[in-house]
DNA sequence: GAAACTCGGGTAATCGATTACCCAATCGAT
DNA sequence: ATCGATTGGGTAATCGATTACCCGAGTTTC
């Protein structure tokens, strides 16, 4: 079916030698040489074969990526900005989607491996369940994982210091005037959840305000919505809302709003991602913005520099947060007003 | 590096060729073997080379799939679904964005298919531009095209019955009491723009209500902001707007309630689509529904049983949509209320 | 003028898994 | 006991691109 470099070889009436390097440059051909070669590869639509190439030089040219689901804007988000980074460097991306199963995960690290990949990043769905198949590939593969990791540290990380972010958060509601506090969150499976979780906790504690017991299930609108639903069935509402994440803080936006409640006169909300269904929310919700293309760049950067099973110790990145105070929290003179 | 099948037929005591056999299990071996090299694969935790087998068998286990982006939620979940539909097959999906650019569409088909993928799955960005690089692509693997198509019907497509969807939400608005109508879509590079604006302008020439020029931009939430924008400037607003996707239609309710309009009761908005944003949206979306699941399940069908270059004429399977009506219309006895 | 180099072309090995082909051993039938 | 058939194992070809290695012709150097 395919053209090969041999069929290219025979119509320039050299050996497959001679095309070879004619086409990739790689050593001197003379100029006749060159012409014929290039001529009979365009008449025949040569087009070289990259599963031979890769057997043969033992690179693929491609790099894996797993995330838990690209239904979820953020990791979009960064996919996008993944691919943007590799644009140019001749690297394809191999996109996978765990679906939030660890064992979906594991399976498309081993296809991923299997097929050869030059380097993985993922956002593991699993602090616990996903160590053994993250630190199994890290050993094949340079690996690097973005956003979320596994405990332990067996490998490199490059997020957003969430901790941090989550302090951003709080102290700025507490700037408006918040005295009741609550977090509206994922349940503790991934890193991120935990770490907004208590990064939410200490700095509600350091600054004395009450702080009601956290809402914990999944980072989607859904849930959002629910957590929205419970509070009012509570009976008297916190000042504010603090939320693991936009979609969750949408939701519960949603909800509050119509069980009666104003926001943010009644109850400030603040999200965090800031990656679009910030500004689409009603009214546009105040967010902790997290670098997603720093984040891309970062971890693009340090596959380059890993080298699988190197027994360096693991670095993580924790790249510095930023406040976008919008309408659904009141302003006060930090942070970034848009 | 890797552990080879050589290296557990060396392990086991036997040749490559029975290791080989044993693994597959393609020919019989005596127990004793199988055993002996089930037990040496173990140990030795030999994976097979992807590579390599895709090279001897001429085939990946592979498919390719072209969208225009992923941050766009209608093609992620359709992507989603496909990736659902190969689940047990045993088939990965490498999936690409062409960013809307036919150009960068034209590269991510050529890098698939040096990659020697199986089949190729596409929704082409631009109905013109992406004529040549698709249909050479169809030409050498078997191809089918999703949601959007190629003009000149050299592909098999499947999709949704555009126009048969907008005399859907047409009917529905004019059914609801609208005397005047505008279509907000998108400039007319893709089949679907096309198809949804000619499918708007027929049913409402039929109607014999009053048409507003379409305000074409693009499927975003933005140009749906600024349509909206547009309209309350015009000074006088239609009885009802039929958008080409819902990010359009969430973006324009947001922009005329914003201006003081209200929906629906000064106006009715219909969004297409239905994949998320129109649940979220406030008030929730009236929307025609793509069939996303079975739209997803026919291309894999159909790319079973294309094969390249086929000259078997081309077919286009065009899957009936559905009318949901939420709040952002008034509801009628036609259509499902939900 | 011969030894040492350079230059550029061709032959065949290589990557790893699969399998066509060959061969030896065993079995059953006559 | 002999012949054909069957069973199962091993050797080597194959997929396509790259490149180590070799070789001959032409140049340079003393």
């Amino acid at each position: 079916m395919g053209v090969t470099i041999h069929d290219v070889a025979r119509a320039a009436g050299v050996s497959v030698a001679s095309a070879s390097r004619a086409l990739s440059g790689r050593r001197k051909v003379t100029p006749e040489i060159a012409e014929r070669v290039a001529r009979a590869a365009a008449e025949l639509g040569y087009q070289p074969n990259a599963v031979a190439k890769a057997l043969r030089d033992q690179t693929t040219g491609t790099i894996g990526m797993v995330v838990p689901g690209i239904g979820n804007p953020f990791f979009t988000t960064i996919v996008e900005a993944v691919e943007r980074e590799l644009q140019n460097s001749g690297t394809d991306l191999l996109l996978c989607a765990s679906q939030y199963s660890p064992q979906v995960e594991a399976r498309r690290l081993e296809t991923l491996l299997a097929r050869r990949v030059d380097g993985l990043i993922i956002s593991p769905c699993d602090i616990e369940a996903s160590v053994p198949a993250v630190l199994d590939a890290a050993r094949r593969v340079p690996l690097v994982q973005v956003d979320r990791y596994i405990e332990g540290g067996g490998a490199d990380w490059v997020g957003v210091d969430d901790e941090a972010g989550l302090a951003l958060a709080v102290e700025h509601v507490i700037a408006g005037g918040a005295r009741s506090v609550v977090f509206a969150g994922s349940r503790l499976e991934s890193s991120s959840a935990r770490l907004r979780l208590s990064g939410f906790e200490r700095t509600a504690a350091r600054a004395g305000v009450e702080v009601l017991p956290p809402l914990l299930g999944e980072f989607t609108l859904e849930w959002g919505v629910e957590a929205g639903r419970r509070l009012l069935d509570a009976g008297r509402l916190p000042d504010a809302v603090v939320c693991a994440n936009d979609e969750i803080a949408v939701g519960l936006v949603r909800s509050l709003r119509f069980g009666g409640a104003r926001v943010p006169e009644d109850v400030a909300v603040v999200g965090f991602d800031d990656v679009g269904h910030a500004t689409m929310c009603d009214p546009p919700l105040s967010t902790v913005r997290q670098p997603v293309e720093e984040m891309a760049a970062e971890a693009v950067r340090l596959l380059g520099q890993v080298k699988a099973g190197d027994p360096r110790p693991a670095q993580r990145i924790a790249i510095a947060p930023r406040l976008v105070v919008r309408q659904t929290s009141r302003p006060v003179a930090a942070g970034v007003a848009e």
